[in-house]
DNA sequence: GTAATGTGCAACTTGTCGGTTGCACTCTAG
DNA sequence: CTAGAGTGCAACCGACAAGTTGCACATTAC
């Protein structure tokens, strides 16, 4: 039994770190910086998160000189339409 | 942007959650005192993780008598399927 | 070289979660 | 009718997660 299941439920369990996957996901690329003007809360909390996400193996980071930029993982981007799927799912069946 | 996916994310996050889940599956029904046979804890405590399943849509119980029969949902079933499947997608890449 | 931008790390606060204990209630068995 | 089995509810505790603030470090701009 992968516990690899608990990191990836785990970070999705969050409302803004799926946000952060469908915002990545329109944008392809973006930094903790600019993530920020995009949710209400801090650039530490929002790193934080893409810390985490990066842990679960959804995310990726890369240092550009003085910042980092982040874009999803193969398996990100394979969520980020899973919730796509969901979401309609759930919307669907209302 | 249904917050059933928070639910639903919340109560797949924990792994004995995951287990209840696997183990309703096999055997088709249980109650809280049966499944704490099964699980490092006390009544109570599985008490609330079937609760929790229950508010996410995945478990429904009934009441027979003096004992709450618990089993899965279409939605818990299929989210079964979906954990299997993903536990053999996550053993393959390895 | 110096100021500004972008980041990372660490400490702290607050809220929630997983778990326990204790008790009252309901139902069945005999 | 009474003992025991099965449950539910509420209060409590420890740990961890989300978020903040403060500061030091690295990089670019001028």
């Amino acid at each position: 039994m992968p516990d690899s299941l608990n990191l990836v439920f785990g970070a999705l369990a969050d409302p803004s770190r799926r946000q952060v996957i469908g915002y990545l996901s329109a944008r392809g690329t973006a930094t903790a910086t600019e993530l920020t003007g995009q949710l209400p809360m801090t650039r530490q909390a929002v790193s934080k998160h893409l810390t985490t996400l990066a842990d679960a193996g959804l995310v990726e980071a890369e240092r550009l000189g003085r910042e980092t930029r982040y874009r999803l993982t193969r398996a990100g981007a394979e969520w980020d339409d899973r919730l796509d799927a969901l979401a309609q799912h759930l919307e669907r069946r209302r």
